[in-house]
DNA sequence: AAGATGCATGCATATCATCGCATATATGCA
DNA sequence: TGCATATATGCGATGATATGCATGCATCTT
C-alpha cells in the first residue's frame, strides 16, 4: 500500500509528470530534462531523484552523466500498469508535446542554466 | 496537465486509497466507509470528498446519506485508466482486503445504509 | 416540535513538500 | 595537478496537507 501511494504521489506534481512525459521519449541525462522543461538542475534532479525512488526510473551513469530511463523491465506489475495509464494520458497533453519538442533541441552540455522558475 | 496531477494526488494517501480499495465493492456512504477502515467521520467524509473533487467518484444523496460511487462514465477516459490501473492494484492488496472484509460487517451494522431500499 | 442521525466544514495545529541557493562529490580533461 | 562539468544534496523559507474537534445543516423519527 505504502508502495503504491509513493509511487502516485510521485506523479501528483506537475515537474514530476513532465519529466516522465519526457522520458517517455528516451533516455535522458539531468541536463537534458532541465531543458527540455525549462527548469532549474536542482528542480530536475530532484524530480528524477523522486521518481526513481518511487521505483518508476532507472539509472545508468555514464562518465559524468546521470542517465535516467522509465524502468519498464523492472517495475512491479501493478505499478507498470499505472505508468503506462499515465504515459499514455501524456501522449497527447500539450504541455508534455511541448517538453518532447524542446527536448529535441537539448543538448547534452548546458552549464550553468539561467532558466531557474 | 492540472487534472492529472490532482487524480494522483487525490490517489497518493492511503486512507483515500484505501477508500476507493472499499469503493472498487460497491456503492458506500461516509458511515459505512468509516467503519471499513476503521478512521473517524471527518476523515472519510474529506477522503470521500477528496476523491470526488478529483473526479474520481460520484455522489448520490438518498434522505440523510451521501452515496458515493466510482464515476466509471463519467471519467476523462485518460483518468479512467488511471483508476483502473489503481483498482487492480488494490485487489489482492492485504490492506484493501481487510477494509473489504470489514464493510461486510459494517452492512450487517448499519442496515439503513445503502444498498436495499 | 424536539431530538437523533448522517454528513460537511471552519479552525487550529502538526507534519510534510517544494524550491532556490550554495556547496559537496565525482568525473573528465589539459 | 588544477580546473571545468554534471549531478546530488543540506539548509532555510514558504507554502501545502492532514486531522481532531467542535459545530452547522439537512433530514428523518416520534
Amino acid at each position: 500500500m505504502k508502495e503504491l501511494t509513493k509511487v502516485f504521489k510521485a506523479l501528483s506534481d506537475e515537474t514530476r509528470l513532465r519529466t516522465l512525459g519526457v522520458l517517455r521519449e528516451k533516455e535522458c541525462c539531468v541536463c537534458e530534462v532541465m531543458q527540455a522543461l525549462e527548469i532549474s538542475q536542482s528542480k530536475a534532479s530532484r524530480a528524477l531523484g523522486a521518481l526513481y525512488d518511487a521505483g518508476v526510473l532507472k539509472l545508468r551513469k555514464e562518465g559524468r552523466w546521470s542517465l535516467y530511463s522509465i524502468d519498464r523491465e523492472g517495475m512491479d506489475s501493478r505499478v507498470a500498469s499505472i505508468i503506462e495509464a499515465a504515459t499514455r494520458a501524456l501522449k497527447d497533453n500539450p504541455n508534455a508535446v511541448r517538453g518532447r519538442e524542446r527536448l529535441k533541441k537539448a543538448e547534452r552540455m548546458e552549464p550553468g542554466c539561467a532558466y531557474d522558475m
